[in-house]
DNA sequence: TAATAAATAAAAATCATTTTCATTTGTTGA
DNA sequence: TCAACAAATGAAAATGATTTTTATTTATTA
């Protein structure tokens, strides 16, 4: 039903079906919107470039998608300062955690976590359960250092 | 106008002066809540035991003065996975981080922080300006994870 | 291809947070 | 001490992102 039939689109759908997610349009849409920015975006900003692609599609059905698949690990979620959701495909697959730029909303990865080794300690320390982890960088990108002014809202 | 005389009363005014916000009661009421609370509380909770002290007491000036507290780094906002707010206050003034339970609400302190050094390297390498960074830790702490049922939601 | 469970659209609801604006209060310095 | 001013507050309303609901449609699979 769709004109993907390359590695892309096979693989994405791959992937859908390892989350036992049917391989919806929909689905493989918002996938290859994602797969396609290069910086993080909002559900709402999604929801627009999903306009452009579907007759009918309800913004309700991109928030659920968007939370299932970044339930399954497939996309990540930015926590943002102004606390809005957004969402952004990460093809680096080891863990890992990113800098975001809150003024452009470039991602850039950093291979490197001060937390995985604290977590042992930390268990041991607290003699809890760690769950998950939080670790992000905030701030200004290469470029919007120097120009000093980026699209997006900070 | 109010009973507290001794060092907290004080204390919390001097902090509240070099912050240049006025030293109202209202203010020095959300600090000693907070101060009192072992765990990090909403601003709804907070505005429940305001309730109890003031007679007119708006949830817009919680909201209002958290926000202004936090700012200025006398209470720590807590980002927690159901991306509603809550603050905390935290008595220690060093660097430091968080590990937070997410059924009881406790909050313990983590003495490390493997970010300060990487803020360094991650300058040179992005090339850009850091401008903060979160790192929490979160779980389910030392009682919780033996009773598996605390009174806070997940 | 029929049966079934999952996904979706549309509309409405939710509800935490923010804004507005008229009134009150704390601060400052005469 | 007190007037003048800026800041803080209350009340009510607005906001707006996110979620829920329910009837309908679609993907799966045997
Ligand atoms: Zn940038
Ligand atoms: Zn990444
Ligand atoms: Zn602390
Ligand atoms: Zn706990």
């Amino acid at each position: 039903m769709h004109i993907l039939k390359g590695d892309m689109g096979d693989s994405f759908a791959l992937t859908l079906k390892e989350l036992s997610l049917k391989v919806t349009p929909k689905r493989l849409a918002i996938l290859n919107i994602l797969d396609e920015e290069p910086v993080y975006v909002s559900p709402e900003e999604i929801w627009e470039k999903m306009k452009e692609r579907f007759a009918r599609i309800g913004l309700p059905t991109v928030y659920r998608n968007l939370e299932e698949l970044s339930m399954g690990g497939v996309i990540t979620k930015v926590i943002h300062p102004n606390r809005q959701l957004y969402y952004y495909f990460c093809r680096n697959r080891r863990h890992h955690h990113h800098f975001i730029c809150v003024s452009c909303r470039k991602v850039e990865d950093l291979d490197m976590c001060g937390i995985k080794g604290m977590e042992k300690s930390i268990e041991k320390t607290v003699r809890g359960k760690v769950l998950s982890h939080l670790v992000q960088i905030n701030g200004l990108c290469n470029r919007c250092t120097e120009i000093k002014t980026g699209k997006g809202t900070i």
